[in-house]
DNA sequence: TTGCTCCTCACGTCACGTGAGGTGGC
DNA sequence: TTGCTCCTCACGTCACGTGAGGTGGC
């Protein structure tokens, strides 16, 4: 007995909104004119409709709001759903949050915004264990390891890691992996494995090395004002870099110059994504 | 120098991704060979990338996002704009959340959600206050001012509401609000006045009166634990219930029996959505 | 008769994901 | 040659809001 116009200033929702919610078969007007097409309604339906405001406020789908009205679905179950889903979204957000705040106290000292989380996949790879004294060069590890890969013609076109195992005294325990197509003999240090996928914070780095150590503690404070816990020996992969030509490596990962080198710094976490 | 399925798993995004991107002009590949349309990446390009990414995480636009690689926006303002667009988020997924709290507890007590927050608009009444005992009959208060409106040919078709003003001592403060096409005659205790437009959280009820004082409870309730504040008198609208027909009451809003009777409590809120 | 309200399409939103149907490169 | 990868449409998503163009009722 109201019209749509009517009913809408009553009840607070757009005649769009109850036209739409008309169309899907939510909520219908108590009486459709045939002739005309006009929608009435009656006040009496406000319990109905109020019904399903509440729910779609909670963030409810039409759906399942439509699940319940029709009383098919248990009210309980769809809260508690719920709720683990808005617990969810709440994680993500004070995730991006504190994200905010670090790339915003950065931004002011200058340095751009870029840490990113995503999942790696695993992939096979050739690899050299060795403890190492900080401040050693590593070059002729990765020579040795890469030649002995040339040698057997199983390079895959992916870019060398590093990756940092444990800290044992003064020593590091380091890890070369070169990336295969498949295993190669064994000998020496020199082992085949695979590199395991997980979720990883990642930073890029672009230009020399050793601007390297203030990434890795701006990754760490990143991981820790967002709360995401490390769980495995960080990743330095190699994505712009140079190396003796002889060594045959894939040519998308050369660069000239120190200034155009990029590095990438994994960090593997829990898994978020 | 890397096809899109290389530069995808180097990355971590979508091969769609990165066409989609590549569409919306917000990041080429380094070359795109005309005769085939195959893209080609190169891992140089991974900083620029990671950049977008990180923005993107933080739920930035990405027309916003191609603003700032583009260097034209300011990146500080950004952040701080969309950190107060996730604390407001934020504020409303707690409130979702603690009215599913309510939910919950109300559901296991078999009572069905209901509560909603909305605008009401405007609107002009003829007002009658009084001051009356708890438990005193209303209906010869109604009668009057009702009659007085209808003499004058004034009544909108829109409900009724009561508005609870303050308590002083064991006196309630009570005003009959009656919605006019026009001023009517002040006579008595009658006057003409707008009753304001306001967010309110709103709970239906149905059936007889008695009922009315346990939903005051429950939005009371709610309000304190979603945490939004009452900022005025509580209106009682009375969506369906019973008059004397010689009072010409409009039609939409009368109902038989008790049982049918529609009351809407509506609580003066500060501004929410 | 003039406004005002109502009606039904059709399209846009946001950032992609999901096929469909077809081609290029080893 | 056979797979595998790449390509370009076209459509779906979610809950409506925004017009466009036209009609009904006082």
């Amino acid at each position: 007995v109201l019209k749509i116009g009517e009913f809408s200033s009553l009840s607070g929702v757009s005649p769009k909104r109850l036209r739409y919610y008309d169309a899907i078969g939510l909520f219908h007007p108590a009486w459709t004119d045939p002739a005309t097409g006009y929608r009435f309604y009656s006040p009496a339906q406000l319990p109905e409709l109020y019904r399903i405001l509440a729910l779609a406020d909670l963030g409810v789908g039409l759906a399942e709001v439509a699940g319940l009205v029709a009383g098919g679905d248990d009210l309980t179950m769809v809260l508690r759903r719920r709720r683990r889903e808005l617990e969810a979204e709440r994680t993500a957000l004070e995730r991006r949050l504190a994200a905010i705040h670090v790339a915003l106290d950065r931004d002011e000292h200058g340095d751009p915004v870029g840490i990113v989380t995503r999942r790696v996949e695993a992939q096979p790879v050739a690899s050299l264990t060795a403890a190492v004294d900080p401040g050693d060069h590593l070059e002729p590890l990765f020579d040795e390891i890469e030649a002995h890969v040339r040698d057997h013609d199983a390079r895959a076109p992916r870019p060398p890691a590093l990756v940092v195992h444990d800290r044992t005294g003064r020593r590091l325990s380091i890890e070369i992996v070169v990336p295969v197509t498949r295993p190669v003999p064994e000998i020496g240090r020199i082992t085949n494995r695979m590199l395991d996928a997980c979720a990883v914070a990642s930073l890029i780095h672009r230009g020399g090395y050793d601007g390297l150590d203030r990434r890795r503690r701006r990754l760490r404070t990143w991981l820790r004002t967002t709360g995401l816990q490390p769980v495995g020996p960080l990743r330095i992969v190699y994505l712009q870099f140079s190396g003796d030509a002889a060594l045959r490596l894939p040519a998308p990962f050369l660069a000239g110059s120190d200034a155009s080198f990029v590095t990438e710094l994994q960090q593997p976490i829990e898994a978020v994504p």
